[in-house]
DNA sequence: AGCAATGTAGCACGACTGTGCTATAAAGGC
DNA sequence: GCCTTTATAGCACAGTCGTGCTACATTGCT
């Protein structure tokens, strides 16, 4: 027999397939229960309501890209290390561009269904403090420029980050995830100037 | 008898109330109708299919936004022009509010649905065009700072407006309107530095 | 007055939805 | 060996969906 949360592990992935291949209207309860290879009882066992199995699915999102950025290595240039954690949030492989798909599938129903928008107010809090965080290793390392406002300037660089996701996901021709990337750097460069020593 | 085009319009407005309301998938044929007091038959005479009517709804959310674009006073300071500019697109007010959750959720969708997906395409190209006319305004005037590439900052601006955008939609309790307008005020006030004379 | 175009209404079909419910199979403790 | 728990399956119900279709009313031109 196959470990219970394993299963469940199993589902919320089949959820994302669906997601990134037909968008979150198509993640019925019959659906992912076909993608996932099991019946719709079956999938019942594990989920009792469709707005759980959705929320599993999210969450696990958040906890894969939080596992990352604690996994990124914090020595060295602020600047560098930043970049790298921003790095993991980006759409620059397959499996980051499904996430921030599926996120921004989520998000959108969020701004409706109370169920999921408290799950995404918690992701969300969870977020602001990194990019607090971020711009405080900036600022302790010397390299943030001292004129600028450390709350204001984790929201612009967290603003700026979602925003360059989001047009990487809509028009990967015109903002591909590199080229946003690129966008990021010169921020970066801009609010902490001086020669990092090789990005 | 009231004029055709008005009545597509008043759809198109119930649309939107939907959609504000209960989210876009909430927009069905029957709860459009509803929502404009017609019957489904009497919505089919003007929008033959769903994806029709959702079309031209988003595409007037487009032509609103444009046509406030160009009312906008250009004389004077370039700055405060441009700050004015992108007034036009934040959730500073109820019409705006609504005109960002709109955009937010047909974006979600359009990842998915080919239909919508080559309407925002449109739509995206011509907000591409306006920031970067912003940005060239700001060179012009002389106020933009001369170190920085063009194509990189009208990037950059697009990406920043469209993150405060989606954060003031998503969380108003953190990111008010206003609070998204000062951070893209520190932003132009960073790329095209010196007194601008009252802003 | 009469005819054609336009607007409005409403029903019917087949498909899909979430969930409640029951039945069968496998596993594990005693 | 038995019996409880866990896993899997599948059906049924009531609801919503988009759209094809027909019927009736209104308008406007001739």
């Amino acid at each position: 027999m196959v470990d219970a949360e394993a299963r469940r592990t199993e589902l919320a992935e089949a959820v994302w397939r669906i997601v990134m291949r037909d968008g979150l209207e198509q993640a019925s309860v019959r659906n992912v229960a076909r993608e996932a290879g099991l019946s719709m009882g079956s999938l019942r066992h594990y989920f009792a309501t469709q707005s759980e199995l959705l929320g599993f699915a999210l969450r696990l999102v958040g906890d894969r890209i939080e596992a990352r950025l604690r996994a990124v290595d914090v020595t060295g240039d602020q600047r560098r290390v930043v970049l790298a954690m921003i790095d993991e949030m980006l759409p620059l492989d397959r499996q980051r561009r499904g996430e921030c798909e599926v996120w921004l599938a989520f998000t959108a129903r969020a701004v409706v269904e109370p169920s999921l928008a408290s799950l995404r107010e918690e992701i969300d809090a969870r977020l602001v403090e990194a990019f607090q965080m971020m711009i405080r290793r900036l600022a302790d390392s010397g390299a943030l420029r001292p004129d600028l406002d450390h709350t204001v300037e984790a929201e612009r660089l967290y603003a700026l980050v979602d925003g360059v996701i989001l047009h990487a996901v809509l028009q990967p021709s015109r903002m591909s995830g590199p080229a946003g990337r690129a966008v990021v750097a010169t921020h970066l460069a801009q609010i902490a100037p001086g020669d990092p020593g090789g990005v």
